[in-house]
This record gives C-alpha cells, structure tokens and sequence, in this order.
RNA sequence: GUCCGGGUGGCGAAGUGGCUAACGCGGCGGUCUGCAAAACCGCUACCCGCGGGUUCGAUUCCCGCCCCGGACUCCA
C-alpha cells in the first residue's frame, strides 16, 4: 500500500499551490477537513457554470475522503434577495428575487419564499441529478437571520460597524489587511464601492458595505435592532461557515467573481469579529464559458442542467441535443482544470457522451461476470491498481481532472478489453468491481451502474423484433438487397442494427 | 485605467528546463463483416501566440508585444 498523497490545491491567498493541512482531527484520529462551498442566490434554475463550481467543491470532498480524510462540507443557499444594480433608473436597485417574482416565470409564485422554496428544491434536484454529494450541511440565509443580526451587533460593539439612516456599515479602514485576497488594496481604485451601497452618503469610507439594510418595504424582511430590514449579502457565508464549522475553517471557496467583493468581505467580517483567521486556504473555480463566449440569456448559449439532461417534450433544448445522460454532463464540467477557464461546446458534450458510455458498458460486463462466477485467475488487479493509483495521485495535485480522467479511463477500458478477450472470471471480476467503486468515489461518474431508464414501451421494440426476424431471414437467404432494405426501414424508425455472431442487436439512434 | 488567468495537433485538454509533448474526440489505414455498425490494431503536433533575453539547452524561467477570458459593479 504506497503512502496516500498530499492534498495540494491552489490557494488564492497565495496564488500557488500549496498542501493543504488540515487544521484539526476527527474523533477516530483522521485528519478532519472543514469545507465551505459558496452555494447560488435561488431566484432561478442555477445554471451548468453555477455546477462547474459546485462540482469543483464535490471532487475535493470525494478527494479528501478517497485520501483517508474526515471531511464536514458546509455549503448554503442564499434565500434572500439581494440587489442587482445600484444604477437603474429609479436608484434605489433591485432586489433579485423580487425581480424574478415580477417576471414572466415568478407569476407561477405566490411570492418570493414561494419563488425561493421551488428554485432550492430544483438547485438540490440538479445536485442529485449530477450525483453530487451532499454538503453534511446545506442551510439556508433566512434560517440564520438572528445569528447574522448577533454578528451586526458583535461587530458594532467592536468598532468594525457603524449605523446610519439607511442601514449598517462595516468600517473597511477598521480592517487593515482587507484587499489580501483579491489584490484589491486601493482605496482609490474602488472609489464607488461595494455592493448594497446604493447611494447612502453617510458611509464613512467608499468601501463599506452593508451588513443590515434597512428596508420596510423589502419582500423579505424581519425585525432587529435597528429595525426592520434585511442582512447584507456577505454576511450570511462568514456566520454560516462559523456556526458549523467553527471560527477558523480550513478551506473556503466559490465561483472566481465572489473572490471580491464577496470573500474578502466575509474575510473582513469574519475576523474582525473573532480576531482568529476566518480560512486558511481559499479556493476559486474559474469561469466555464460556452462556445467561446461568456454564457448569457442574450446570447442564447446560458444553460441550466434541466436544459441538457430533460427530454425536449420536458423542457430540455434540441438545440442542445437534450437530452443528455446527467453523468456525460458531469463528465464534460470536470474535463477541465478548475483553476483555468474552461470552455464548453457541442463537441464536449458529445465526446463526454462517449467516454461515459465506456464506464457504462465496463460497469455491465462486471456486473455479469460477477454474477456468471466463472472460475479462473484475476488478470486486471495490476493494471487496474495501477490505474486507480494514478487517478488518485493525479486529483490529489491540485484536482487534476483531465490527467485522473485518462486514467480512470484507461481502466474501464482494460476491463473491456479482458472481458472481450475471454468473459472476465469472478476474480477478474472482482477487480473491477473494486476499481468501479473507488472510481465512482473518486470522480462520481461510474454512477449506480443502470444508465438512463429506458424509454418506455412505445410499441417500437415488437416491431422492430418483427423486422429484425425478416431481416435474419433475408440474410439466411443471402438476400442482401431486401436485407439493406429492412435496415433502411429501421433506419428510418430511429433503429440501428449490430449484427453479432449471436444474432442482431439493436438500439435507439442517440 | 488597475488587478488576475489563459494562448499547446482538426477540436477539447494535460505536461515538462534536455530522453519518442499525456489522454479523449475526430480523421486516415487495417482486421472483422455479404456490406455495414460495434470492437480491435496501427498512424495522425520536426513542435507548444509573436519578438527578444537567461542557459550548454526553453514549449517550460525572465522582459516586451498581440489576442482571448475574468475581477474592479449583480454574477458560480
């Protein structure tokens, strides 16, 4: 049993990689990692660029755990709406999710918790869908309200916040290390402010940001000591984060836009309150683009998950040729490195489509042979050691998707190879079992084994199996033409036929 | 304007101061097939954006330039 690798992930604090220690050790004497992912606002369907982040905080999860560590993975949901822009004509900004409400689709919602509670159960849906793991926590901002107004309060006694007309204010020069993460030091260069600001000229400084917002007229809103409102965006990761998983975290991370304002401010906040390093290590999933371009609603190319994996009759995209197997998807978001942009296309998703096939097939062929017991040595625990080793290794140096994905490819394919050879033996078999399970640990996306559900019973595999009968026949009777002919039929019924020493086999055209 | 990343074969994407620049897809040739499909075997970047520099030697380090993307303002 070689020695498992050392965890190294890029740190933003200091732009390089680094091993990441784990401060603190589980009950059972394992290395116990505390791990908050930055979770998407719910005022629509989160989108695959959202997933390309998530599924970054996945694979270190499955990464950690494969490497023998206890991990407690917090990752939230931002129920609240927070505004959009503070240039709109009316300057008074928007609330996001008072926005969606006022949308064509919000008018399927009563109001925005309405509109808050469909959009989470969907985010936890996808999640599922793309076999990512549960967070050990997943809380919610407007469930931790008073604990956000105790940390208002708590940093008003401190002299990190002061109170104004319009709402509460951290005091960015009260905090002298703000800018270390995103580099943004110059207080001259943000001379408009963060977030929320929303024109308030009491501010003291040009980069406080809002903790509380007063706001009676918000859609959201409850009741603190200076009064009613709601609590600043930043606010609700840093209180959540502390509350369970303790005043100093091991690893934070999030999309590569929350690195500022976002994460510096819940540094600032966070550490101002206990005077305790908030994260030891940050991490940031750069930005996945779509065909080259930036995804956006008005280029046409910005996709949810439910767009590529639905069928079109339910929503998915034709255009995107929805639908599409969930783990191909997940395939295709971590087939690159997450700290380099990544761009998604047609071809991406059909070459993910393929090699998903490959775990698909190795998946079924050791299901039989472990069934069938046949008797013989193991000819693929070497090779698929191997395999797995290198996988491992390669996701251990800083999520080295691609090179762990070659690998692990390269062993399904081992296992298709011995099982063409000669049907795998039970030993064989087991094997491969094994290299299946932890390459499912590992990367998630081996899956349960069955694939996407059939299609249900239209009719079409009768007739299909009356053709294919008249078709055996024809080709008893060296009758190729009326043969081609039967195969042009099936062509034409979206069948296409494999002629197999034992006898033809068929399937629908993806 | 300031600050980050990135530019590698037809496409996607790793990687390294010097042995044959992973892997996948595609393409080409072959085996198999009545013909196909599938599968399998083989081939497929004299070269890593451009120009300099450091070095015995750079795609890999440094400088400049060009292009792409991102942050600085809501965004994963």
């Amino acid at each position: 049993m070689p020695a498992t690798p050392p965890l190294r992930l890029t740190n933003t604090l200091s732009r390089s990689a680094e091993t990441v220690e784990p401060a603190a050790t589980a009950p059972d004497g394992r290395p116990l990692l505390r791990f908050y992912s930055c979770g998407p606002t719910v005022y629509s369907y989160a989108h695959i660029g959202n997933f390309r982040t998530f599924l970054t905080a996945d694979l270190v999860v499955r990464t950690a755990a494969a490497l023998g560590w206890a991990v407690r993975y917090v990752s939230n949901v931002t129920d609240v709406g927070h505004l959009t822009e503070d240039d709109v004509a009316d300057g008074a900004g928007e609330d996001k999710m008072a926005r969606a409400l006022a949308s064509k689709e919000g008018e399927a919602f009563e109001n925005v918790w309405d509109l808050a509670r469909h959009y989470t159960t969907a985010l936890v849906e996808d999640w599922h869908a793309l076999n990512l793991l549960e967070p050990d926590v997943r809380p919610r901002a407007t469930e931790h309200v008073r604990e956000q107004i105790e940390a208002v309060e708590g940093l008003v006694e401190r002299g990190h916040a002061y109170e104004t007309d319009d709402g509460v204010y951290f005091h960015v020069p009260s905090f002298p290390s703000y800018g270390a993460l995103s580099g943004n030091r110059d207080a001259e260069g943000l001379v408009e402010g963060t977030r929320e600001v929303v024109r308030d000229d009491a501010k003291r400084d040009p980069r406080d940001f809002a903790l509380w917002k007063k706001d009676p007229g918000h859609l959201m809103q409850w009741f603190s000591p200076y009064g009613w409102g709601f609590p600043g965006w930043h606010l609700e990761c840093s209180v959540m984060a502390q509350k369970y998983l303790g005043e100093t975290i091991d690893l934070h991370g999030g999309g590569e836009d929350l690195r500022f304002p976002h994460h510096e401010c819940e540094i600032a906040q966070a550490e101002a309150l206990t005077g305790e390093p908030f994260s030891r290590y940050w991490m940031h999933t750069r930005f996945l683009q779509v065909e080259g371009e930036k995804m956006s609603k008005s280029k046409g190319n910005f996709l949810t998950v439910r767009d590529l994996t639905l069928a079109p009759e339910d929503g998915g995209r034709e255009d995107w040729d929805a639908p599409l197997d969930p783990l191909a998807l997940r395939l295709a978001l971590v087939s690159g490195h997450y700290a380099k942009p990544f761009n998604l296309t047609r071809k991406t998703l059909s070459d993910a489509a393929k090699n998903r096939q490959r775990y698909v097939d190795a998946d079924a062929a050791t299901r039989d042979a472990l069934e069938a017991d046949r008797p013989g040595g193991d000819v693929l625990a070497d090779a698929l050691d191997a395999a797995y080793a290198e996988a491992l290794a390669a996701m251990a140096d800083d999520l080295n998707t691609p090179v762990a994905l070659a690998a692990a490819l390269r062993g399904a394919g081992d296992i298709l190879k011995a099982h063409r050879a000669e049907p795998l033996s039970g030993a064989s078999a087991h094997s491969a079992r094994t290299f299946l399970d932890n390459v499912e640990a590992l990367l998630g996306i081996v899956g349960a084994g069955a694939p996407a559900p059939p299609a249900e019973d239209d009719g079409l595999a009768g007739q299909v199996e009356a053709l294919l009968v008249q078709r055996t026949e024809a080709r008893a009777a060296k009758d190729w033409a009326r043969a081609d002919a039967i195969r042009d039929e099936l062509d034409a019924l979206g069948v296409e036929v494999m002629d197999t020493p034992s006898g033809p086999e068929w399937k629908r055209k993806a």
